[in-house]
DNA sequence: CCATTAATTTAGT
DNA sequence: ACTAAATTAATGG
């Protein structure tokens, strides 16, 4: 957390990570939003937002990674998606409800601007050309995690791991090596598989070299191949 | 402040 | 579930 709030500048119009959302906005309009948002930034691990708590601001994820999840009955997590820089949190939690229906934490340090959600409310009334950019974002949440969903429920493990490294290299980092950003275990939440699935897989998939791994530095080497095993489970 | 060690977390079997 | 390895926290100088 940061404590020294003089040093905060908060001007949105210089803002070098706004969203395709908010770059539409007017300048005056933008002044607004700086006036009725604060910016400040997380410690990886922490978390932003438990779920079953009132949405009272709007998160932009300004840099840095966050996971979306939900906590089960047996302690054991769900981890819906992988959330990446430029995004709103907490969106389909407030159209649909007043309470966030998802838990979030952030997986590196992260800055975020805190929205006031009233404000953030105004903004999509009033801003035809904002709303729209805001529902194609919430449109193309709600189709991938469906997706993937989807595929949990007819994906063999094999097939579930090669989607994740793709979505991992494709959509998250877009390049072929990078580093996982969690456990293991949260790894395997991810995909809702068990942890020791998961490992024996990776470790199938580099003896196989479709991918070399150390620790958590994941590199793939066959992503033609991946694909195939994404496709065909 | 740095170095050691203790405690917790993580990965693989 | 268990062990080894790694990471993080605590301690003492």
């Amino acid at each position: 957390m940061i404590t020294d709030f003089s040093k905060i500048s908060n001007s949105c119009n210089d803002c070098k990570d706004i969203g395709c959302a908010a770059a539409i906005l007017q300048p005056a309009m933008l002044d607004q939003v700086s006036k009725n948002s604060r910016e400040t930034s997380f410690r990886k691990g922490d978390m932003l937002i438990q779920a079953g708590s009132m949405t009272s601001n709007i998160i932009y994820l300004k840099s840095g990674l966050v996971k979306e999840y939900v906590t089960n009955y047996d302690q054991r997590e769900k981890i819906l998606q992988i959330v990446k820089q430029h995004t709103y949190l907490g969106l389909s939690s407030l159209f649909g409800d007043r309470v966030n229906h998802y838990s979030y934490s952030a997986l590196t340090d992260v800055k975020v601007c805190y929205i006031d959600v009233a404000f953030f409310n105004r903004l999509v009334r009033e801003n035809g050309n904002f709303a729209y950019e805001i529902l194609v974002m919430v449109s193309r949440d709600s189709l991938n995690n469906f997706h993937r969903f989807m595929n949990h429920t007819e994906k063999k493990v094999y097939g579930r791991v090669a989607e994740a490294l793709l979505y991992f290299s494709g959509m998250i980092f877009e390049r072929d090596s990078f580093e996982l950003p969690f456990t293991r275990q949260e790894f395997a939440d991810l995909i809702g598989v068990s942890r020791e699935s998961a490992t024996r897989v990776l470790l199938k998939f580099q003896g196989e070299g479709l991918l070399s791994m150390q620790g958590r530095n994941i590199k793939v080497e066959n992503q033609v191949m991946l694909e195939k095993i994404s496709k065909n489970g």
